[in-house]
DNA sequence: TTGAAAGCGCTAACAC
DNA sequence: GTGTTAGCGCTTTCAA
């Protein structure tokens, strides 16, 4: 591989020379940068960017922490993210961090190692304090990592309004709500205290049920939505996320229940397999690309060291589906 | 940030025995060690990546290309990549490739600067020159990209066989087989040469669908399918990708066709959420976990500059479900 | 067993 | 305008 030198050397100059002609930076004779950089092509010369990294102290990357990137609404935002960080001359480093403990952990320390510039955490992990005290750019979807650490959300107690008003517009009195766990306290969490509140408020019950923290797998939801849908057969209405409501249609499919007449269903994040089920799930939606958009413009706010909005919350919406 | 200087200036000893010390390489007296890794650790010393880097050449990423990680076979299998470079100690950098053109070949370059030490690709673009005389390791998944870079994809022949028995034993004499662009030839588009094959020895009649190369999204698998559902009233089985097959469920639901008395449906791939329909769709089930596993190894061996196979193929299996 | 010193390939400051 | 040189922070000879 052709070096700065072999450049310099082959063109007769010197390589700060090379460097100034090849970035454009600094003055160069107009008939020394023709041929330094005819000779740089003829070479197949590429700079390196692990000298450049060392030098700038710097290296383009950004890390992005998900729990399940196989999980529908992370592998969109993901996409979402790379895509922005592109166009912001930013690469992408990915971080799956359910299934291996300490993933994260791993992760903040190659932070600390200028591995990346900065990390985009969506994750669900238990141990917030290690992003404390970093003093390197860290951006915290849907989680409240503490002082200093800008947080970007959905409108989550908007969204569960919505499905609280959703089912009740429909008429249950009786409904299921499974929520993440409460050992993090994360605000899409929140969605499900507000549900619960304005069911009660008009009169409905409402039995809320508590998942694994670290649970993102089709066979987790399977076995959860069938456990709860024996237990509580009674039940008229049901509010989960995309995948548990979508079992959940399953579930009454098989065993005759009729949706939406005798089991209301409100899935949430609206992700785009919902609309592949008939009848169409009806859900409230995240909007994945503006999350996306607003985690990658604030990392790089962060990066430039300008002041970053501390909490950004996005709007929610309501995909109407036949499910209610 | 504290330098390897510093560690050493405090503990009154070269550089040279720092590194040693904390690395594990080379003698070091006992106690010497010691004291460097106490005054490491309360220093909160972090060894400098971009300077390790730069002096072994290397960054220990490695970058993997597909053309949308929201599909869901993408996402499953990007994720399978990832935990495995994490147990072989490397990391993952991402690329989406479709909807920003040239792509592809920014994240070539990335590789001839050093960004990182190899590239597994499952993308599916046109420009397969780029990828010749790059002398860094390359692992093809589901594209022939010439001599001397390994291939890995599964037995689609198999699976295009299985594929056209399954729509046979059910009586399907007049099917629709979607396939991917012919203009990029992948071993993956094989399935649909040898499904019409076995169709038409059988005396069923085929029509094959070119679908366009670079669109994976929702919307245009449901645009096509509804396009030629409306054409070809007159069939009796599907063969297609599993969005496009459970696209194909929905539009013969809504439309009052039964599946699968009326209408045969076969997918491929058996994604996941294939399984949250009723009925569950029939499919054909790629090895993701093995795929995945298989890129990363042979990715391993080339690093390690071993020796490897230069075609893997991987065995697909049917998922048994209701739509056949 | 250890310290000093030579790079890894590049950029930018500073002479000329 | 251009060449020389001093780092960026680390690892690894090589002498001592």
């Amino acid at each position: 591989m052709a070096s700065i030198r072999d450049v310099a050397k082959k063109a007769g100059v010197g390589v700060g020379t090379v460097s100034r002609a090849l970035n454009g930076t600094g003055y160069v004779a107009e008939d020394t940068r023709a041929k330094i950089l005819a000779i740089a092509e003829k070479l197949d010369y590429q700079p390196n960017e692990l000298a450049r990294n060392l030098f700038r102290n710097r290296t383009g990357i950004i890390g992005i922490v998900v729990p399940d990137m196989e999980n529908p609404f992370f592998s969109k935002l993901l996409k979402h993210m790379e895509i922005q960080l592109y166009k912001n001359g930013y690469k992408a480093m990915i971080c799956n961090t359910i299934e291996i403990s300490n993933r994260e952990q791993d992760f903040i320390d190659m932070l600390r190692q200028n591995v990346m510039d900065g990390i985009i955490t969506g994750a669900h992990s238990l141990q917030d304090y290690a992003y404390l005290n970093l003093n390197k750019p860290v951006v915290a979807m849907d989680r409240n990592l503490g002082p200093g650490i800008p947080m970007i959300h959905s409108d989550h107690k908007a969204g569960g309004r919505m499905a609280a008003r959703l089912l009740l517009d429909a008429g249950c009195r009786n409904v299921l709500n499974f929520g993440g766990s409460f050992r993090v306290h994360t605000p899409s969490n929140d969605r499900h205290q507000e549900f619960k509140q304005v069911m009660e408020e008009n009169g409905a019950s409402v039995k809320t049920i508590e998942m694994a923290w670290n649970m993102m797998e089709y066979d987790y939801y399977c076995r959860i939505m069938e456990q709860y849908m024996d237990i509580y057969r009674d039940i008229d209405g049901v509010f989960t996320t995309d995948i548990g409501a979508l079992y959940c249609l399953n579930i009454a499919n098989q065993r005759g229940v009729k949706v939406p007449e005798k089991l209301h269903i409100v899935g949430y994040d609206a992700v785009d397999m919902t609309r592949l089920f008939t009848p169409k799930l009806t859900s409230i939606a995240q909007d994945i690309p503006g999350l996306a958009t607003a985690c990658v413009d604030t990392m790089m706010d962060l990066l430039d060291g300008k002041k970053v909005e501390m909490e950004q919350i996005l709007p929610v919406s309501i995909q109407k589906g036949g499910t209610v």
